[in-house]
DNA sequence: GTCTATACGATGATAGAC
DNA sequence: GTCTATCATCGTATAGAC
């Protein structure tokens, strides 16, 4: 058995379990157990449990990131060559198609995408530093974005719509078809309820404002 | 000391550190420490810390129920009395208001809320079943109202856009201004806050719906 | 009945010998 | 890279004091 074979067994038991269990409760034996090798592989590789989650991040978090940061300056740029404004939703499309698409890619992404936004949800204290350094650069271009195309409404306002559009999507993210339902009636196929979500999203942030 | 203060301390105790920890990062010894009671006495009075938290959310969700049940009650009666459809706006403020005050209540309601809408959010396994059968009436009740109100869409599909709005109502319920911010530029007011918050729900609920 | 002191078995993460 | 020892902390149980 070679190093790599050993590291990427126990990312992606540790991916597996952290996105079912949540950080905290899942252990490091559980993870090596799974992987099939020693628990102290965890402490050799990746020096702590914590270590291990933000090799998690950088495998999976960097790439995507990159995805979705071009995408948005795709839709800014164009629009800025065109000279029109460009429309709340391109900017949110840009960002959430290829997070949609992300999910559904390989087996272990989709583990990733549920994990990362349970953290981002729930508001576990020791994901939320490490990744929220991350997708800041991200968030930040998508919210020039929108104050491009909804000049009428305040930046403050967008930062909280943009944040509520995070909340709606979080919803199709963490959604798992095998899991007992939340609510009865939900039983959407995968494309369309992403077309469901953009649509709540895009008639949420153009929803008219009054001060 | 009476029995009166020790579970009472115990549960407010609780509530926080539940909150801000989450019910699998929250240890007993934790909660008995800021109780200041002894370690046994959770045992004695709830048998479990799972029996703990069934005591939190009896003292709590039951009672906030019965006012968000009512309220989406009134609305629809009134609707049918005038016989007129009730607005989704109507309808989602029954449930709104009332949820979003709560949280402004009590100190200790706002930790409980802060606690119930991670558990949610995030999908603590240990949480999600006990609190998900308290709040399924509600929910069907509103997915009614909605119904009603909005019957050009199918119900799977404001099924989905119900739990959008759950999605982004959370991003309130959790929101805590001691907290750093999980975007830059989220400093409204709470009222504010709220008042965003329904523009956003009410504008993703009622946006045109395409099959 | 209430509450306390203390102990048990299981499991947590880590460090050091090999 | 692995194995084992170690130590902290977990939820729970119980015996006895008030």
């Amino acid at each position: 058995m070679t190093q790599r074979d050993t590291k990427d067994r126990i990312l992606d038991a540790a991916e597996e379990l952290f996105a079912s269990d949540g950080y905290v409760g899942t252990s490091l034996r559980g993870i090596t157990t799974a992987a099939d090798v020693n628990l102290a592989a965890v402490n050799y590789h990746f020096g702590s449990k914590e270590g291990l989650l933000a090799a998690l991040f950088e495998r999976r978090l960097v790439p995507l990131n990159k995805v979705r940061l071009e995408n948005i300056e795709t839709v800014l740029r164009e629009a800025e060559q065109k000279a029109v404004r460009p429309s709340a939703g391109e900017v949110m499309k840009a960002f959430l198609i290829p997070t949609l698409e992300f999910k559904r890619n390989a087996p272990g992404a989709r583990h990733f995408a549920r994990m990362i936004w349970r953290a981002f949800l729930g508001g576990d204290r020791g994901m939320q530093e490490s990744f929220l350094t991350r997708v800041a650069p991200v968030m930040q271009r998508l919210l020039d974005g929108l104050s491009l195309a909804l000049p009428g409404i305040p930046r403050e306002v967008l930062a909280w719509r943009l944040r509520f559009a995070m909340g709606a999507a979080g919803q199709v993210m963490v959604h798992d078809p095998e899991q007992p339902a939340l609510m009865t009636g939900l039983r959407l196929s995968e494309e369309v309820m992403q077309k469901e979500l953009l649509e709540f999203v895009i008639g949420g942030l153009e929803a008219p404002h009054e001060d």
